[in-house]
DNA sequence: CTTCTCACA
DNA sequence: TGTGAGGA
């Protein structure tokens, strides 16, 4: 099938189809004319992708892992290859330090939230601004 | 009509 | 990621 059945039957826009081939997740064959052939395989690895991607995971990762899990049951993520599981481990890592990461962001906004808007109309700037500083800054994982 | 690549306000 | 141009 070419990419417009594709898009049909996943549900991924033609320009994600393109993207995931581009981080070589999928890798259709070609027509000569150019267009992609898609597999009934691919039908069902997009479908995988898919679950990875919700689980968090780069597509670098999601590369490495799809020819490590069971092409039958797309529930069912069976790690076989052996560096994939120490992979996952460490991406588990990363989503935990994301999460802290997440709190501390939703604590400076109940912070600013409770501290009310002591509002009589005007621009306030009075009222409460919390000593956190470089919560929303850059990098993740801070203390 | 369908797909392709490339580029961007 | 969407959108559009320009071509096959």
């Amino acid at each position: 099938m070419r990419i417009g059945e594709m898009v049909r039957r996943t549900g991924v826009s033609e320009r994600l189809l393109r993207y995931y081939e581009e981080q070589g997740l999928l890798t259709p064959e070609r027509l000569p004319s150019g267009y992609r052939v898609y597999s009934e395989a691919d039908v069902h690895t997009v479908r995988r992708i898919r679950i990875l991607l919700a689980a968090g995971l780069p597509t670098a990762t999601i590369a490495r892992a799809l020819p490590c899990l069971r092409d039958d049951d797309p529930s069912h993520l069976a790690p076989v290859c052996s560096g994939l599981v120490a992979e996952l481990r460490r991406e588990r890592e990363r989503i935990t330090r994301t999460i802290d990461d997440l709190r501390a962001s939703r604590n400076l906004l109940d912070a600013v939230i409770e501290a009310g808007p002591d509002d009589t109309g005007a621009p306030d700037g009075a009222g409460a601004r919390p000593d956190d500083t470089a919560l929303f800054a850059s990098g993740p994982s801070a203390a």
